[in-house]
DNA sequence: AGACTCCCTGGAGTCAACTCCATGTCAAGG
DNA sequence: CCTTGACATGGAGTTGACTCCAGGGAGTCT
């Protein structure tokens, strides 16, 4: 029912390395250690390894990220400002997305522009071939 | 028509640190210098820095805008290949976003179930500040 | 038993992308 | 003439996020 460093690794595309780091900062929480120390991640283990993988591919940095680790460790009493947390990080990537809309759309024109700008050429390049 | 540094950075939301730093490694390409060797930023370098940014933003690494440019500089041989960056660039940046909607998604659904979460707290409260 | 392999910890090293600094030049104001 | 302030250069320092390593413990195959 529960994995090693090296398979939770595995199948969220991250080192064993990346893991130990990620618990040594709080940016999951403590997995448990059966014998000899070695990490159990559980279903909740990976349910947050996953959820953090996300956020961080996302563009969230580590810092928001642990803050609301923490929070999410000292229960009911912190809801708000997990939330607030939500919130904010939500905001920043949507604002980060529209971005990267506009940029596609200047893309394809730009890139719109080299194929038409290549026409001739690749006619050339066409006609000495042949 | 032209402007120093300084205002050039205004302009676009850089330092002149990071202006020159962009120049150095050939983000940019060279600016021209007036009396006393400084920079006289045209219209065109203008236009190459806010085109730099907005990939940056977009989250392009340096390493692939340094080869654009560098292309750039080489003259017409080189269309086909800086078309190439452009069409790579333009499918990491949509992969990007689309994850980044999907996470926008799954926040919402998130922030939402905190809603609903803090319903009765939030009921609570107002009947004790009632 | 000895060799392998996987795991542990704490700390050091790396990489990208800036950011800061020492030192120096030059034009303009008092 | 001297100071002040913006800009120049080359190089060193910082930050965020890993990534690697030395040294050591356990279980397993042969």
């Amino acid at each position: 029912m529960t994995m090693t460093i090296a398979e939770a690794g595995q199948k969220y595309g991250l080192t064993a390395d990346t893991l130990r780091y990620y618990e040594r900062i709080g940016l999951i929480p403590r997995v448990g250690r059966g014998a000899g120390g070695i990490r159990n991640y559980t279903e909740s283990d990976c349910n947050w390894i996953e959820f953090i993988k996300c956020m961080r591919d996302a563009g969230v940095q580590v810092e928001a990220l642990t803050k609301y680790v923490a929070l999410s460790q000292q229960g009911d009493a912190t809801t708000n400002a997990r939330k607030q947390i939500l919130v904010e990080q939500r905001a920043q990537i949507a604002a980060r997305a529209a971005n990267m809309q506009k940029m596609l759309d200047r893309l394809d024109d730009k890139i719109a522009h080299y194929e038409t700008c290549m026409m001739p050429v690749e006619q050339a390049l066409r006609r000495k071939s042949a």
